[in-house]
DNA sequence: GTTGGCACTGTGCCGGTGACAGTGCCAATG
DNA sequence: CATTGGCACTGTCACCGGCACAGTGCCAAC
């Protein structure tokens, strides 16, 4: 980096000229002219000092004008180094927490919390929230439940302690009686309850060996469901409300629309690109846009971040680069943390 | 009604023009004149005739002019007499019908089920698609599960024959001990095991007071969980697919996806809606548009039919009133049929 | 009842014009 | 050397008149 040119990053006045336009951008949608800076943010210089400034800014492509005589817009690097510079968010405001508090704490079971908290979080950003299911530690069994459907299918279901029942149907290639499931329900049952899934399920693997030859098939099948069941859990679940709010994003964004509903379908996706996200040092993502225009998310940012066990389950807003960082970030945070405390207690 | 008006519903040469016009402006979105329908449609009368039935057309309510010199779209009332006089729905076509089958039939479970149908229903109609869960008939009790999650919270998993599991969490006012769970849950599994869901809830409510006392509050709340679960069971559950297809409708409906995509986030709503509509002689509910503007569903329809045991559960679509309802209508009952004959099975 | 003809009308599409916002550059200044 | 006021330059937008166009409504004729 030639010593030359003066960084940005070490060029307080430019730092918050970038700052303004970002802060003008997000609440008008406008592009913003130099005038308007020094008018509504109090830098103590005139406005042709702010245009050189905004040459500067420009050059290194933090921000960039959308035709010669219009006022400027925040690019996404623009967007990256504003985020970056951000040290401190400020917290809610009182109703604001008390809203989440009383909210939170009125849940009846964990689908609830789910529901409410991405309701209460898509509120609260006026975006797109998505929350992860928190990933079932390493829990014992409870119960497992084997119901035959008809002769070739077993439903199988697993009663952990931690209440996240799940299941899952077997498909059988050869025809199983009822009272055969009967007696191997009741060999699994005693093979693993109070033990914890992925030992059971390997238990039941070996275990199948001595068991009537009958029960085999069913018992293999029932191992490699548990063994399913525990990796594929409920972390691949997740909420989301406030696709709404994406209507309310004027102008380009609203053509961009259609490949962002497809987007939030494909949960998969999703999930993947919510784990992948790397928290920064305040313990927040964010993603700002796509790096290829072949993205369906161009245009669009992602705000999350980790909370339960280790920060593995992630919570997160999604909406257009054009958003109130600040707020979004502070919001998903207050959020993680409410969420984190409650699945504590 | 005055026997000097001849009403539309009596002369075929007008159907035929209601028809085509709404044949056309659902496929080229604008509105359609006299001329383009002479061209394009074959009814042996030249475009004035034509006029002089668009202006009858037009008095009865059935079409409309966005201004004087334009073609004419049709009205709420004229989408609802053209779908009233199709009689006979073309089935569809191969590549279609073995794309049902073959998707639905690799399904794995109920879940998979309903996830797939819905996606494939969006992907065929190019709309909204939903889906709700079959309604658990009267089915026996296959298994119960408390599970103590803390000293007040109680977690009931019901397991019944047909493998639709569904849980509740109950909240006790007074702690209960983990020894008086399990003697419950012991009482509660000898008494309502192979029994039918509501018969059990009002068996245990009685047996309640034979049991140990310190038992009672939490046979109870059992047998109230057991009520209400078997009340608003999985059939207030939906699945939904196919929003981004609200955004390739462009123009005005534009402006009412936000309002749209609100009103499918309240599902209970949503589930609402579809249970009330009138299935007619065809088996199938067209709802077109809304009676007031305050409905967020204005300038939207609802194709909509039943299916399972006595087409209980809904399967339907959502789109702009402007669609192409032979080939929704279409869809929405052959994707019906084969969820009737899947679940059969 | 149907048809050709014709006047009428609202819309969309230019091409031109003027107000406007905002820039870039320059010369002057501390 | 950073800052500043001044000024010419330049895209955009809104407005306007004219014009082609599509389509209607009506009428007289068949």
């Amino acid at each position: 980096m030639p010593t030359g040119e003066e960084e940005t990053v070490d060029h307080p006045r430019r730092q918050q000229v970038l700052q303004a336009i970002v802060e003008d951008y997000v609440h008008s949608r406008e592009p913003v002219g130099s005038q308007a800076l020094v008018e509504r943010h109090h830098l103590g210089v005139s406005s042709a000092t702010v245009r050189n400034d905004m040459g500067v800014l420009e050059e290194e492509g933090l921000i960039m004008a959308p035709h010669t005589s219009a006022g400027r817009i925040p690019t996404e690097k623009g967007y990256r180094t504003f985020v970056d510079q951000i040290t401190s968010l400020k917290p809610l405001n009182s109703p604001q927490r008390r809203a989440i508090r009383t909210l939170l704490e009125g849940a009846e079971d964990i689908d609830d919390v789910m529901e409410r908290s991405v309701r209460l979080l898509a509120q609260l950003t006026h975006q797109v929230a998505v929350v992860q299911y928190p990933v079932a530690a390493v829990v014992t069994i409870r119960h497992v439940e084997l119901v035959r459907m008809d002769e070739h299918h077993v439903l199988v279901v697993l009663i952990p302690a931690d209440g996240r029942v799940s299941q899952r149907t077997i498909a059988l290639s050869a025809p199983v009686d009822e009272h055969v499931v009967l007696d191997t329900r009741a060999r699994v049952l005693g093979a693993v309850t109070a033990r914890a899934v992925l030992e059971a399920a390997s238990l039941l693997g070996t275990s199948a060996l001595q068991a009537p030859v009958e029960q085999r098939p069913l018992l293999m099948a029932v191992a490699e469901a548990l063994q399913a069941l525990a990796a594929s859990s409920s972390e691949q679940r997740m909420v989301m409300a406030g696709t709404a709010n994406l209507a309310h994003s004027t102008g380009d964004f609203a053509r961009t629309i259609g490949p962002v509903l497809e987007a939030l379908e494909e949960q998969v996706a999703l999930l993947r690109l919510l784990s992948e996200m790397q928290q920064d040092d305040r313990g927040i993502a964010v993603r700002i846009g796509a790096d290829d225009a072949s993205d369906p998310l161009v245009e669009t940012s992602v705000v999350a971040t980790g909370y339960g066990p280790q920060e593995s389950a992630k919570v997160g807003v999604l909406g257009p680069t054009r958003m109130d960082y600040p707020h979004t970030m502070a919001a998903v945070r207050a959020v993680a943390r409410y969420l984190s405390r409650v699945l504590d207690a």
